[in-house]
DNA sequence: GCTGCCGTATTATTATGCGATACAACATGT
DNA sequence: ACATGTTGTATCGCATAATAATACGGCAGC
């Protein structure tokens, strides 16, 4: 007779046995994360204590005392009158800390604005993280889903066009490193799981230096991207954009789009 | 005989005495904060142990422990041949966590998209935070100064459009207490930062129901703002709309830009 | 009105994070 | 080349600071 009535209680909590490693720093991380999985999972924008506690794996004392040292430093905030807390603005500040420092985002960013004009698209560009790639800067010019149009935006590589173009140009152990870890789990009806049609869409993509994708992120979703390089001609980032159908067809996006995200790719490229 | 090199040692310690307070996780904070100065200050893009223990104000120990813990956390990379540290693309994980738990940004984000397109204009959501405005949705048109197209920028309320329309809407109080502690350092040559000019500028955002200015946080900006208000009728964020000099002029953007940032605040308003 | 769950407050215990110290690897300048 | 002042790394005993158990009050919903 199990109650649990969420998710797999802990996800596997990180044993770090170094000295100089400081559990409560991880455990504070983890408060934060459990409100992207509420979201994610159960569409919560707000959540209680106790939810908190279940979702980050910790008793309700830990939750008690993370989520109080969280509000006080502004990066959660608490409803007076439902006790529900939730993610504050002050979140944004560790997003720009990020972007700022980010030599590539800045070359990179009038690039994109540029690209995103001539056509009117959306233009990404997005970076590896673990299996994942994240979407580090967005110039968004079509309404499509909310989730969609969010920097920090995390896709699993194998099924995005940016994470192929990616794993594409990395050393070989590197890739199949990445892919080994990577749960195959379809995002859509249509996304493509099996581990040799991955292997060979990637290599594709490496041989024609782009790789496009339709419906495997999410449906009607056209999906190009181009590698960019830094200067020791080592892969850093994709450039993707994105187009919609009906709006577009495949044939189109073959014809404009794929060679402009290419083209802004090389760009940047050569200006790292 | 001082040898201090670099600015005040300590921006003053919290001391949260609250027996709930884990002041480990703040320290974390501080050193993913002192990447943010290192970059404002001295234009570091990345930090040694050392410099990152002066500008987090803590000793070399703790900055080893914390930045240890965060690399292995990876919000934090480490080069491994220059040693030195910079911000990880999974800090942008949280600025996610944040906006796809926020209804105002779901609602906002298409219009700001659409509003985006009648001008070809940048469009931001800012809200606020302490004695800042946060652009927490950009919708950059145009090149402007690399910082000024990334969310997460903040800039003191009291010299933003942004930041002047939601002041002028907030309780007398809460209005008078943030103007009481920002300091009113310029950040241009034009800067206003007489107080009763600034208290004037604002009764009359409160009239107008927008706020326009000139070359206030940036030189060549004009920047236009109107509060978006929530059911309850308080005001949450705002809705800024900058253009640049030369190619706008003051009245062109009083005719035109103005009331697209009131017309767009209006309608998120409504849908709140 | 009873029962369960939630958020809050308080406590003793000890594990955990602390910071002094010593070492190594560079850089610097003479 | 050597002496000097960095910087990053590693170790360790001590006491603080974080912990988890517990008890309490409030608010739901049967």
């Amino acid at each position: 007779m199990d109650s649990q009535k969420t998710a797999p209680p802990t996800p596997a909590r990180r044993t770090e046995p170094n000295p100089l490693y400081v559990a409560s720093v991880e455990k504070a991380f983890d408060v934060l994360k459990a409100f992207r999985r509420g979201q994610a999972e159960f569409g919560l924008r707000d959540l209680g204590l106790s939810e908190i506690a279940r979702l980050a794996g910790m008793d309700k004392s830990a939750a008690q005392r993370f989520t109080s040292t969280l509000v006080a430093l502004d990066y959660l905030a608490k409803d007076p009158i439902t006790r529900r807390y939730r993610p504050a603005v002050k979140l944004a500040d560790l997003y720009f800390t990020y972007v700022i420092s980010n030599r590539l985002a800045e070359i990179a960013m009038p690039r994109l604005i540029e690209a995103g004009k001539v056509y009117d698209t959306t233009v990404n560009l997005c970076e590896l993280c673990g299996t994942d790639i994240i979407y580090t800067i967005r110039i968004p010019h079509e309404k499509a889903r909310f989730e969609a149009t969010i920097a920090g935006r995390r896709v699993p590589a194998f099924c995005a066009a940016g994470g192929n173009v990616i794993l594409a140009h990395l050393p070989d152990d590197e890739r199949q490193a990445i892919l080994d870890a990577s749960p195959l789990r379809p995002l859509t009806d249509e996304t493509i799981i099996d581990p040799t049609a991955i292997r060979s869409r990637i290599a594709r993509a490496r041989r024609a230096m782009f790789d496009i994708g339709v419906n495997q992120a999410m449906m009607h979703e056209i999906s190009t991207a181009a590698p960019v390089f830094n200067a020791e001609g080592k892969v850093v980032a994709a450039v993707q954009i994105p187009v919609y159908s009906p709006q577009w067809s495949l044939a189109d996006a073959r014809r404009k789009i794929v060679p402009l995200a290419v083209e802004t790719a090389r760009a940047i490229s050569g200006s790292l």
